[in-house]
DNA sequence: CTGTTAGCGCATTCAT
DNA sequence: ATGAATGCGCTAACAG
């Protein structure tokens, strides 16, 4: 078997306590005592044995980062890059778990039941559950929530200024003088906040502009993926009086409008510019390359990771509220001027009550 | 505290030990004592500690999947979908490492040091490491590599048969009349053997059309990215004589090949044909649509996946070498007919002596 | 500053 | 078919 604790502290002539406090650096060791602990450590190649440590400490020593997409949605796996670094960093494991939205899935994965009991704590990024149902969640463990803010319940929670940032996508597009601006993404039922703040921006933007609201002009989709966007576009371009301009919900929406568009040869930005939200790679590969609200993801992922090992190290404050920069990446799609708007520098918004 | 095997068995008036019998569905329990015991779990709520099981039975109940690449490359989050999946279907949790082909994280992670013990078994896609130090790795669970193949060591290996990959790509390319054919992404140095693979089947082809190979149409990239894509294409079109066609060696390459020729105003597939390899989604949104080598992800997570708990089990046969099955799908960015060629069914190729 | 010792919760060997 | 008792490897409460 493994060479255990017993062994090192047979070897170097110690206790076992002596050893631990060596392998955790506990400050109250003599130099000489630790030089030769740490050269039988050496000698033998002891490693400590994780399963036995978290057993003694009563904790999983992971962390679940619990996704509402399949990891090959972009935005989601260029978001997950940056959480696992962060949580490496700390020496825990983190662990991407798949509901692909499903209520059951994220109930499970949340409340003590099912698999709950493996992860210290929680990354939640939801999509199945509305907020009430998330707000009365039996969770044991800290969770950090992505996305969707839940007004009750003891989460932190992360995430951009979704009306702010839609109003600096649609006014990008006001100010190259667009009349008709499309919006594709809008989500009808409770499936989140998200789509409605969104909704929100482009519709109070239109207003400023003195511009009409058409609700013919806004698209809702189910999902937003690439074929919910090409969908939505080809309707918008059936209408009787079709858009200049297009602000897509996300990237992913927006490449599959690019493609309707450039397929039916509508130039772009010449007669339909895009707007899109997220800044995945993709987009700034397209041919029009994509302009679009670029989030910090980087952020977004540090200052989750942070707040939840907060929480794992004790910290009993009041639900967090942390609202991440953003900026507008103006590109070929929309070919404006440079003109952009950003969003705050990454602190705290507010405790909440 | 959580509720334990004691709550259980006190409750229910057994010894822990058949609660246990009882939990792990050990066969020899009489039906009513199972029922009482069962009735107890769901009054008391009872969740066996996953970690206390595991110090017990000498595992981790966890399993590596060890990418070269960070998450946010398309082909390795599409496929880490697939594996974590079938992971999970197995009750097992799964572990993304992200190596970015560091040598050092690669043998870090997988010889006993660091956190070689977090593991029971690796599903290892290295890049860093050459096979010569792969094969010689101190390594002590079950290993099952993707994609580059060791000729010695203990490992099983899930891959494409690259050449004939290759072959059928630039074959698709030759039928549609090309007759100056690039490549992109080889890799002069031992950066491992899939680019020197497809290159050979690349140069096979031409020979068996009766082309010439001019090795200014082979373009070498230190990696398969856009931005690499984007400047091996640029390299191509300032030769004398520019390409008809390129094969790229994967589908992000392309992406990059395809902006640089669609900026520069050429048309394709009409001036220059082209052809990725891997098959994400992202190709078939591009305008013109990616042709690209459709290798079967699903199919190599799945019996990457089988392999790797087939050892865990105590499968001490010799190591297997599982061929992946692959077809052309052949879409705009070609725009030839609907001819094409397929991989063999999976199963594996060959046990190796 | 360091040694002794008792569990963390479970699976399992030895009994019966 | 089931009980009693042991120990997986580690940390920490309790000495000293």
């Amino acid at each position: 078997m493994a060479v255990t604790i017993y062994d090192v502290a047979r070897h170097a002539g110690v206790s076992p306590r002596t050893v631990s406090n060596v392998v955790n650096e506990y400050a109250f060791v003599s130099a000489t005592t630790r030089e030769r602990v740490k050269r039988s450590i050496d000698t033998l190649g002891y490693l400590p044995n994780l399963t036995a440590r978290n057993l003694r400490r009563g904790r999983t020593g992971m962390v679940a980062l619990v996704l509402p997409e399949p990891l090959h949605i972009p935005y989601f796996s260029e978001l997950s890059a940056f959480v696992l670094d962060e949580v490496a960093k700390r020496s825990y494991t983190a662990v991407i778990e798949q509901t692909d939205g499903e209520p059951e899935r994220e109930r499970a994965l949340l409340s003590a039941n099912d698999r709950g009991r493996l992860f210290d704590g929680f990354i939640f990024s939801p999509l199945g559950l509305n907020s009430k149902e998330i707000a009365s969640l039996a969770v044991k463990a800290p969770v950090v929530l992505l996305g969707e803010r839940v007004s009750s319940g003891p989460f932190d929670h992360v995430a951009i200024d979704n009306v702010s940032a839609a109003k600096c996508a649609v006014g990008h597009l006001v100010a190259l003088g667009r009349r008709r601006i499309a919006a594709i993404g809008h989500q009808p039922y409770e499936t989140g906040e998200t789509a409605r703040l969104r909704t929100q921006g482009y519709r109070e933007t239109l207003e400023a502009a003195g511009l009409a609201y058409d609700k013919r002009l806004v698209v809702s989709t189910p999902l937003f993926h690439r074929d919910n966007g090409a969908e939505a576009m080809a309707r918008l371009l059936a209408l009787a009086k079709p858009p200049d301009a297009v602000f897509c919900y996300n990237d992913l929406l927006a490449v599959g409008a690019l493609r309707t568009l450039l397929r039916a040869g509508v130039r772009v930005p010449e007669d339909v510019a895009v707007v899109g939200f997220d800044d995945i790679e993709e987009g700034r590969y397209l041919t029009p390359a994509l302009t679009t609200i670029s989030p910090d993801k980087q952020a977004i992922a540090s200052l989750a990771v942070k707040q939840l090992f907060k929480r794992l190290d004790g910290d009993a404050g009041r639900p967090v509220d942390f609202e991440v920069p953003f900026r507008l990446a103006v590109r070929e799609s929309t070919q404006g001027g440079s003109e952009a708007c950003e969003g705050p520098p990454p602190r705290p918004k507010a405790g909440r009550p």
